[in-house]
RNA sequence: CGGGGCAUAGCGCAGUCUGGUAGCGCGUCUGCUUUGGGAGCAGAAAGUCGGGGGUUCGAAUCCCUCUGCCCCGACCA
């Protein structure tokens, strides 16, 4: 392709509202404009990566046994009822309807719709297993769509879709496809961990979720130093206290604690550690305007995934209002606390082995302290509420949790039957009964794996494209073209021949000086520059230069083809 | 949804307080010049100042209203 025919229209200064690094490149180099929030368009040289990070997930779901197809994006509103979805979605599911005032969305994923298909075509345990998978648009209404295409309302997603006549069959293709994403990954040249997950709205008992690992990413991801546990902190279980509840000490009082709202300021005021007090929160209950507590050490975070699955307690996870607490409490926040307390509670494993801790009073300006369960007040049903912290024990027995940033880029699940049974997606089994097939699901975020590149690999000249994926591979930069008939003559003749050896090659023939050309080839990420100068011509080389390096190098221009099978070898 | 902020040329911004009819840098176009890291000179095009309403002789500027966008948001008990 040649520069002078291609509008690239890259920018030395990017946008204002684009914070994270992939989303000032994407737009400075011309990959994606925005058209509203969380929709971007794909511009020419955005889709060509698209395009190739779709055809290595094509080939690699072809190669795990999945069979291609395409699903309608926008569907009935009586699928969703069906599934049970409609309700239990929220307002992320975009809603509307036709003009017989039938209900519709716009799918947010397909589960509902390869049911509604396994349940007409499937009939029989001989057709079993079989994974159908698709490479489409989803939307996704976002409450807060952000970071360009990283969180976008509409994007590109790959999900596939498994049937099973059992769960070992079940199993033996979530293994399938756990390689074949960790292939996906490895072969797009990204920096990634799988680790155990929550599987949300989608649902289902077992998943995994592959990470990227970058700095911006949304998610903390917690594995150990020393042994293989890697999981999302929703996930991951914290460890239970290592020794006996201590006995209780000196009796309980009540101390006056003026201004002291926060944990910290009521650890300054008393002189104690925030691991010795507890902060009870209060959040909404399955019904109207009934709250729950939920006790945690001071110094330990709620985990509000595994909180919103305690029974009693509304999933998601809402705080409750502060007339609320008052109501419930007697006091306001900041000096509330387990003592006396008439609603439902639980008490994070941690807590409820604390001794002679302190906390609120129930009464405005007061605290409590040297508390103690069973003699100053009653246990409370205890359960894992909060989130591990680094330096903790690793559950596997190995090592200890580390904590780092991670960016999901795909995720399955085993979904059991949780749409086959409610939808009727039956075959017959061996024995000629109808049994519910159990199912697998496997998603990729195919157009956040496009950002995800970039957070992993940039530098403060632009993208560095992992070569699998960049949207060309060569940039061919002559010096001086308009005045050097033999810098024109070299140039059109290599452009051509790496062209017909197959290699996607831009030559950027624009009349700008080099160093434009320099920053753009630069900022576009283009893994290999060549250089074509009177000086080479002269001397038999041709200058290279690998993006990811800062100084070029010249090499004879007999071995080129050796130095470009070399750097642009592609695994398949 | 709550809180905060922003909206002026393709991009980044000034001008708003103190009303007088819109400017800077980058980019774009033309010409000359230049050609190894975003050159220089000369000229040019390009803006319903987010929309609507109001005040005023006069509104980017003041008032009301709507819309869009951005950021933050239970971890406090």
């Amino acid at each position: 392709m040649r520069l002078s025919s291609m509008p690239i229209a890259t920018q030395k200064e990017a946008p204002a509202d684009a914070e994270i690094v992939s989303h000032q490149l994407m737009l400075r180099a011309g990959l994606i404009r925005k058209l509203a929030a969380g929709i971007y368009s794909w511009l020419p040289l955005g889709l060509r990566v698209v395009r190739k990070v779709e055809r290595i997930v094509r080939e690699e779901m072809d190669r795990a046994g999945g069979l291609e197809v395409v699903l309608p994006s926008v569907q009935p509103g009586e699928l969703w009822r069906e599934s049970g979805r409609w309700d239990y979605y929220g307002p992320e599911l975009l809603r509307f309807s036709d003009r017989h005032e039938r209900d519709f969305c716009y799918g947010p994923t397909h589960e509902e719709v390869i049911t509604d298909i396994a349940r007409r075509e499937l009939r029989s345990y001989r057709q079993l297993p079989v994974t159908f998978y698709q490479i489409q648009t989803k939307f996704r209404d976002e409450i807060r769509p952000r970071f360009g295409v990283m969180r976008a309302r509409e994007f590109v997603m790959k999900d596939a879709y498994s049937f099973h006549i059992d769960a070992a069959s079940l199993h033996e293709t979530y293994q399938v496809m756990y390689a074949a994403y960790s292939r996906i990954f490895e072969r797009s040249g990204l920096h990634f961990r799988a680790v155990e997950a929550d599987s949300g709205a989608i649902g289902g008992a077992v998943s995994h979720e592959f990470h990227v690992l970058a700095d911006s990413g949304e998610d903390a991801i917690v594995y150990s130093n020393a042994g293989e546990y890697a999981a999302n902190i929703e996930a991951a279980a914290a460890p239970p206290p290592a020794h006996e509840r201590p006995p209780a000490g000196p009796a309980m009082e009540k101390v006056a604690t003026p201004n002291a709202h926060t944990i910290e300021d009521v650890c300054d005021f008393l002189d104690v550690p925030a691991s010795s007090c507890v902060k009870t929160l209060f959040v909404c209950g399955d019904h109207d305007n009934e709250v729950v507590a939920l006790i945690l050490r001071g110094d330990h975070e709620l985990n509000a995934i595994k909180a919103a699955k305690l029974p009693g307690i509304a999933d998601p996870l809402q705080m409750a209002t502060a007339a609320q607490i008052l109501q419930a409490a007697g006091s306001n926040p900041g000096s509330v606390g387990p003592v006396g307390l008439g609603c439902l509670t639980y008490t994070d494993l941690s807590a409820a082995n604390l001794a002679d801790f302190v906390c609120g009073a129930n009464e405005d300006g007061f605290h409590l302290r040297s508390v103690n369960w069973v003699r100053d007040l009653d246990e409370t049903s205890s359960a894992d509420l909060r989130n591990v912290k680094k330096g903790e024990a690793s559950p596997d027995g190995h090592g200890t949790l580390e904590i780092a940033r991670g960016i999901e880029v795909g995720h399955i699940f085993k979904l059991e039957t949780k749409y086959s049974d409610p939808m009727g997606a039956k075959v017959l089994n061996r024995e000629g009964k109808s049994i519910a097939m159990p199912m697998g699901c496997y998603g990729i975020g195919v157009t956040r794996i496009v950002a995800a590149a970039i957070e992993q690999n940039h530098d403060e000249r632009g993208i560095i494209w992992p070569a699998a994926i960049a949207p060309y591979q060569i940039m061919i930069i002559p010096i001086n073209l308009p005045k050097s008939a033999r810098v024109r003559e070299a140039a059109e003749t290599l452009y051509e021949r790496l062209g017909r050896q197959g290699y996607e090659v831009l030559f950027d023939d624009r009349d700008a000086r080099p160093g434009v050309k320099f920053a753009d080839c630069d900022l576009l990420g283009i893994p290999v520059r060549l250089v074509i100068a009177e000086r080479g011509l002269d001397a038999g080389t041709i200058e290279v230069r690998d993006r990811r390096d800062s100084d070029s190098e010249n090499i004879e221009i007999d071995s080129l083809d050796d130095y470009l099978q070399d750097r642009l070898a592609v695994s398949e």
